[in-house]
DNA sequence: GCTTTAATTATACAGTTGTAGATTTATATT
DNA sequence: AATATAAATCTACAACTGTATAATTAAAGC
């Protein structure tokens, strides 16, 4: 019998472990920031691995966001039923935000990318199919999308200022307070 | 009678117009994507002008951000005393996130220039220094420095979200419904 | 064990980046 | 008008970028 999906120096496992490096990468640098040796050297691998089997460093970048918007690490449609949703939220986000912590989401991939007018477009188009659509889907109420896009907002601004930038007393502030600042507010979006 | 400040081929004039195009260009494609050839064409003048005038691209990126971060465009300490503060904020966060308008502000500067380490650490300096420290010096009541940091995250957030990235439904939305969305969030914030 | 085929690398190219040194140009003073 | 001086440019360089083509290596099937 013969197999046909013989991997040979196991192709797949490569593709994996470029995606993962370069959505390590774009977390950190964006899309501009991350260099295509850089990314393969993550995964253990020359440059031109990328383009064999991504084509192209766009292409590479639009799958990344593909796998990183497929799971949402806050305001997961499920979530939305529990009651006290606003402070869980606020103290996920707060948690998340750690500096120590890896940027793991998407949001920090589409913030640090924004500044490049191909990546920000790209990065537009997976966040409207992918969670915006899913979380206004989930909240009750008038103005919905509405809603949901601001929350989305505040995560990625509070996400950027706090994480990215650093900014005192965002970063140093004890988070206990943070949550409870942040929890009213989204009460507000959450259920009006 | 001799004049000393005899100014050739205007050399202050060449200052300010590199120093405008500067901001302009940081402000839309952010530190890493302005290019000095790009900026110096915005002055019309050379590449080579931009180190003569301010020795480096960094210097010269710390010095748009001075100037940026000196006349805050929304939450003016002067402006915090008056009974609607709430709406007006939301409604001039609005009104200049319109997609059309120029981003003119630091906020673009920094948000784009994000991913890049050695900018980040310039504009957080920079807000710390300016905006940050005298808008919470202006908020009343417990944890101002925390609130007004959080209120800095928000509108950052809102304007990355709508005008950069321009998602949707946040860049198409009825403007007076975001006001309306968005002003309880920041009477929270600035009230308690 | 040899051949075939796919995974991986090596080399190279054209473009861009920030910047340095030498040179040219314009202007104010003599 | 000639000269001194500062403004602006020209040329160039070394480092980087994404990517294409050609060569090499390792493993599967016969």
């Amino acid at each position: 019998m013969n197999k046909k999906n013989v991997k040979r120096r196991n192709a797949e496992a490569t593709r994996k472990a470029i995606l993962e490096s370069a959505r390590k990468r774009f977390a950190l640098a964006g899309y501009d920031g991350a260099g295509l040796r850089e990314i393969a050297a993550g995964a253990d691998v020359t440059a031109m691995m990328v383009n064999r089997y991504f084509g192209s460093k766009e292409q590479l970048f639009a799958e990344v966001l593909d796998h990183v918007m497929e799971k949402p690490f806050i305001l997961t449609p499920e979530a939305l039923g529990s009651p006290n949703l606003a402070r869980s939220t606020a103290s996920a986000l707060v948690a998340i935000t750690n500096k120590q912590e890896e940027p793991l989401d998407g949001f920090s991939v589409m913030l640090h990318s924004a500044s490049n007018k191909k990546a920000a477009q790209i990065a537009r188009l997976k966040v409207e199919q992918g969670r915006q659509k899913s979380l206004s889907d989930a909240l009750q109420g008038p103005l919905a999308a509405e809603r949901a896009a601001i929350l989305l907002s505040i995560v990625a601004g509070v996400q950027v200022m706090r994480q990215t930038i650093g900014i005192t007393p965002l970063a140093e502030a004890d988070p206990d307070d943070l949550v409870n600042l942040l929890t009213p507010v989204f009460d507000k979006l959450i259920n009006g």
